[in-house]
DNA sequence: TTTATATTTTACCAACTGGTAAAACTAAAG
DNA sequence: CTTTAGTTTTACCAGTTGGTAAAATATAAA
């Protein structure tokens, strides 16, 4: 045996990463508390601490996990694939994101509001590389009149916008919205924007 | 002479939410502390304390403050005027204020992603008043076939997300966009979108 | 100039913060 | 069944937190 994880290690480890996500998506990194975190676990502060050695290292390892679940959508987006049906599949698997995993979207929009202090090296390199690229292809598709004239970076925004708005503003959606359900009303509103927008 | 604020007691309240919007925005509630916002308007903690009795006497007394600020532009919106020309009017004056009061943005995003526990009466009772009546106003343009039809809620949902994104998330924007003037764009941007989705 | 009032500072407090040391306990391998 | 390694608890610490009391100082009205 390397050095593979205990039943018993990966579970807590497990358990404190689920915690620390409800916490500090809640609070923001300032805001969330060890103690808080220990609580919602189940386990005695100095025991979390056994797993994880500082409050820091529990959000960078958080944060670093998110990362490449965060920008896995726009990966998929296909160069080869019909312009309308990959721009559409990426809102719809962002969309997607935001009801299923709301608390990561709150995470990522609480480091982003307080000035992404610990992964601004992420955004600066893989984000932007991965963004360059895609609005290049977004570029190539417009300069080949497969669809409308739109600016590729705007329109890589507008997308992250309204869809992590769901999840992020869910509290007023929710206020204003008593009744319906918000996410199927959504996943059609922007089928008809974007169609709207796309077309030539 | 009834309860008059003396000078000093303006010049130093005002330096004290202009220091306090500067803090809350970027740690939200739970990540401020009075010391923070006390240093960051070069009072001691105790003068600033002399001032406004609590921590939460100062969050609550800015967020009242930005609830008007923040509804104004939707109230605006005339039901007797052009209804592309007032909806685009409309997400204008958000985007303005995006651009000039970001910090007032953060904080009110900093408030609901933390499940606004000192507003939400705000959102159910003004917040949804005001959008049930604006909500119809949409629907009875679309009725009278003066727009597309479209979802009137998710419409001004699209029209927060859209325009508070270049104020929340402008850490992230910046790093995309490291030589261009985000609004410039974005103004040209969102009035081809919404020109697009409302066109009959 | 005196007096009353408003403002600021100093010194403090109890609760909470992130984190540590070491003892006590538990599980698993031999 | 013992030894060893892994896990949890207890007791603690120094710095920070929101907030107070009272003394000291500045301001302004009479």
């Amino acid at each position: 045996m390397v050095d593979r994880e205990s039943r018993i290690q990966k579970r807590n480890k497990d358990s404190i990463m689920n915690a620390a996500l409800e916490i500090f998506s809640m609070y923001g990194f300032r805001g969330a508390t060890v103690d808080l975190i220990a609580k919602a676990c189940g386990l005695s502060k100095p025991n979390l601490l056994y797993y994880f050695q500082t409050k820091e290292e529990i959000h960078v390892q958080l944060l670093s996990r998110l990362m490449d679940t965060w920008l896995d959508p726009l990966k998929e987006m296909d160069e080869n694939g019909d312009p309308f049906n990959e721009i559409m599949a990426y809102v719809r698997r962002k969309l997607h994101m935001s009801k299923t995993l709301p608390r990561e979207s709150r995470l990522f929009a609480n480091e982003i509001i307080q000035g992404a202090p610990r992964i601004n090296h992420v955004l600066q390199n893989d984000l932007k590389t991965l963004v360059d690229e895609k609005a290049l292809v977004i570029q190539k598709w417009v300069d080949k009149g497969l669809i409308a004239k739109v600016h590729p970076y705007h329109l890589i925004f507008s997308i992250w916008s309204l869809t992590q708005h769901y999840a992020d503003f869910d509290v007023q959606v929710q206020a204003v919205l008593t009744d319906e359900d918000p996410f199927e009303n959504a996943e059609n509103y922007l089928e008809t924007l974007f169609s709207k927008l796309l077309a030539i």
